[in-house]
DNA sequence: GCCGTTTTCGGCCCGACTGTTTTCAGTCG
C-alpha cells in the first residue's frame, strides 16, 4: 500500500467515527492528524520499521501498529467494523456544503438514508424538515448541491487556472472606493499545485460595500451567504470563493488565519496559548488587550518567530524554525539565469529555434537549453543521430544572429523500458546538457521503475531526470518507485532533478522537492515550452520549488553558465 | 489517539454565520 492509500483508510476512519457517534472528538483528529504526516511523508512507509513509524510527528504506538497492519494484510480490523455499521455512500454526503458528521448521522438514523440517491428522494418528498434541526432552507440547499455534483463533479483547479479567476476578482473589487487594501489569502496564496477555492481579504471601515461589491463580480452564480463582514458565493465554473472584510488594525492576523494551513495555524495558536497570549483573525492578545495584529511580521515577531513565506505554511517544520531564526532563504524566479527544458519545431514545439531563442533572451534568461525529443517519440518527430546533427548546425546559424543569449545544444532522451537510453552514448557526450525522460510504460512496478531510473541516473552524460513522476494533475497518476533509493543514485552520480514548470505536471512534488534537498540532490526549474510564451511558466515551478523549501544554491539553473555542469 | 520545559494524566485552536431555535447547535474555514 501506498502512502496516500494508508492516509486515505485513516481518514476515512475518522470521518465513520464522527458520522458513528464517536464521543472521543479528539480521538477523531488523531486519525486526522495522522492522515496528514503519512500524506507529508516523503519515504514510503513501507521502508520504515516500528520505531521510524513512531517517530513521525502524530504517529503514536497505536496507529503504527494500525500502519504495520495494514502494510501486512491491507486491511483493517477497526476500518472494516465501521464500514459494517456506517455505508460509504452515507460518507460522501459529508462533502456536501452544510452536511456534517452529526447531520449526517441524523439523516441515517431518522430516514434510514444510506446515499446520495436516497438523500435526494428524501429532499424532494420533503422529508428532511420531519427532523429536528432540519429546516426547507436546508432541504433545498442540499437538492442545490445534489445537483451540482451531478453536473460537473467535485474538483480542485489547477493553480494557475486559479490565478486568472484571482486577477479577475482581485481587478473587480478594487474598484470599489470602500476598498483599501485586498489580497488572495488560503491555499491560493500558498501556491498550492490545486486550488479548491479562493478566500479574498480586505480592508474596509464600510465592509458592507464591500460585501455588496463582491457580491457584483459578473461570473458569481450561486451567494451561499452573506452577512456584514464576510460573503461566500460560486462562480459560474463551479469555483467557491468566500470574502472576508477586516478593520485595519487586524490584517496581519486575518492574513495568517486566512492564509493557513489550517495546520499552521493551529501550531501558532499553541504557540500562543504556551505564552499566555490568544491568538485569532483579529489579533494577538494578552488578556484584553491587543499586543499585535497590523501586519503578519507583528504578530509572529510577538510570537518569537520569524516571518514565514506562506508557501512554507504548511506545519512541516516551519515553525521550530522560525523559533531557531533558521527559515531558508528561499529560491524566487529572479534567481534563474536560465531553462534547460524547451521544444522546437524540429519535434513537437511550437516555434523555431529561433522564435524560442528571442522569447528566452526577452524573458531575462542569459541562456537555455535546446532539448527537442529522441527518436523513440515518433509521435514527436524525436530525432534520431542525423537529424540532431542537422539541428546542431540550426542552432549554431540562429546563435550567430541572436544576440544576448546562450543556446546550448541539447536532447531530452527517452529512458526505454529496461534503463537503457534511446541515443547512443558517443552521440550524447557531444550535447551540451542531457535531459532523461520517461514518456511510456509509466505503469511500471515499483521495483523495475526504481531500477529504470537508476540506471539512467548512472549514466555519466544524463544531466537530470525530466519530470520524475511523470503524474499529471487530475489525469494520471504519478509512477511507482521508491524515491529514497532514486535520491541515493542521484547524490552519488551528482544527477539533477527536474521540477518540471507545466502547470499540469509540477513534478517532482513539494514533499519531493524537500527530500532531494535533504538528500543533498540538486535541482533544475524547467519551463519544459513548447511556445515562446511558456517561458513565464518557469515561476509556477519556483513555487513548487518554494514548498519544497529549495533554496537558490540548490538550484543548478541559478548558476552562471560555466559553472552548469555538476560532473565536469 | 497523541503527547510531555506543568511528562504517564489530562489536556488537546478559534470565531462567524446560518437556520432553527427561543438560547443555541452545527457547520465551515
Amino acid at each position: 500500500m501506498r502512502n496516500d492509500e494508508v492516509a486515505q483508510v485513516f481518514d476515512e476512519i475518522a470521518d465513520m467515527l464522527e458520522v458513528g457517534e464517536e464521543a472521543n472528538f479528539f480521538r477523531v483528529r488523531a486519525y486526522r492528524n495522522a492522515a496528514r504526516a503519512i500524506r507529508d511523508c516523503p519515504r514510503q512507509l513501507a521502508d520504515l520499521d516500528a520505531k521510524a513509524l513512531g517517530e513521525i510527528p502524530g504517529i503514536g504506538a497505536d496507529l503504527a501498529r494500525k500502519i504495520q497492519t495494514l502494510l501486512e494484510t491491507g486491511s483493517l480490523p477497526l476500518h472494516r467494523d465501521l464500514q459494517a455499521k456506517v455505508s460509504p455512500g452515507l460518507l460522501e454526503l459529508l462533502r456536501i456544503p452544510g452536511l456534517g458528521p452529526k447531520r449526517v448521522r441524523l439523516l441515517g438514523e431518522r430516514l434510514k438514508i444510506r446515499d446520495a440517491a436516497d438523500l435526494k428522494r428524501a429532499a424532494e418528498a420533503g422529508a428532511l424538515r420531519t427532523i429536528r434541526g432540519f429546516g426547507e432552507k436546508i432541504e433545498e440547499r442540499i437538492l442545490q448541491s445534489l445537483a451540482r455534483f451531478e453536473a460537473e463533479g467535485v474538483k480542485r483547479l489547477q493553480y494557475a487556472e486559479a490565478e486568472k479567476l484571482a486577477d479577475e476578482i482581485l481587478a473587480h473589487l478594487k474598484k470599489s472606493p470602500a476598498v483599501e487594501c485586498v489580497e488572495i489569502a488560503g491555499s491560493f496564496r500558498r501556491r498550492r499545485e490545486t486550488v479548491g477555492d479562493l478566500d479574498v481579504l480586505a480592508i474596509s471601515a464600510k465592509p458592507e460595500r464591500v460585501v455588496e461589491r463582491f457580491l457584483k463580480f459578473p461570473p458569481v452564480r450561486t451567494v451561499l451567504g452573506a452577512g456584514q463582514t464576510k460573503a461566500t458565493v460560486v462562480l459560474s465554473g463551479g469555483l467557491q470563493v468566500d470574502l472576508r472584510i477586516v478593520p485595519r488594525k487586524s490584517y496581519g492576523a486575518a492574513l495568517i488565519y486566512f492564509t493557513g494551513s489550517k495546520a499552521h495555524g493551529v501550531h501558532i495558536r499553541r504557540v500562543a496559548q504556551d505564552r499566555g497570549l490568544l491568538l485569532n483573525e483579529y489579533g494577538l492578545m494578552r488578556g484584553n488587550k491587543t499586543i499585535a495584529g497590523a501586519t503578519e511580521e507583528d504578530v509572529y515577531r510577538a510570537l518569537g518567530l520569524d516571518w514565514m513565506p506562506p508557501e512554507m505554511r504548511e506545519d512541516r517544520g516551519e515553525v521550530e524554525a522560525a523559533a531557531r531564526h533558521q527559515l531558508p532563504a528561499l529560491l524566487r524566479l529572479e534567481d534563474l539565469r536560465g531553462d534547460l527544458h524547451t521544444h522546437s519545431t524540429w519535434t513537437d514545439g511550437r516555434a523555431s529555434i529561433e522564435e524560442m531563442a528571442k522569447a528566452a533572451r526577452d524573458a531575462g534568461l542569459e541562456y537555455f537549453a535546446m532539448t527537442d525529443h529522441s527518436r523513440r517519440l515518433a509521435m514527436a518527430h524525436g530525432l534520431d543521430p542525423a537529424r540532431l546533427a542537422e539541428q546542431r548546425r540550426e542552432i549554431e546559424r540562429v546563435a550567430e544572429r541572436i544576440k544576448g543569449i546562450t543556446i546550448l545544444r541539447g536532447i531530452e532522451v527517452d529512458i526505454l523500458e529496461d534503463g537503457r537510453l534511446d541515443l547512443p552514448d558517443q552521440t550524447l557526450a557531444q550535447l551540451d546538457w542531457v535531459v532523461a525522460s520517461v514518456h511510456y510504460k509509466l505503469e511500471q512496478n515499483a521495483r523495475d521503475m526504481t531500477r529504470r531510473l537508476i540506471k539512467a541516473i548512472r549514466n555519466r552524460h544524463v544531466d537530470v531526470i525530466g519530470h520524475p513522476s511523470g503524474r499529471l494533475i487530475g489525469r494520471r497518476e504519478p509512477s511507482n518507485f521508491d524515491l529514497g533509493e532514486v535520491l541515493r543514485a542521484a547524490g552519488a552520480e551528482r544527477c539533477a532533478l527536474e521540477v518540471n514548470s507545466q502547470p499540469d505536471r509540477l513534478d517532482l512534488i513539494d514533499t519531493a522537492c524537500r527530500a532531494a534537498k535533504e538528500a543533498g540532490v540538486k535541482l533544475v526549474i524547467a519551463s519544459d515550452a513548447h511556445h515562446p510564451r511558456d517561458f513565464a511558466l518557469l515561476k509556477f515551478g519556483v513555487n513548487q520549488a518554494r514548498r519544497g523549501w529549495i533554496e537558490p544554491a540548490e538550484v543548478l539553473n541559478t548558476r552562471p553558465l560555466k559553472s552548469l555542469r555538476q560532473r565536469d
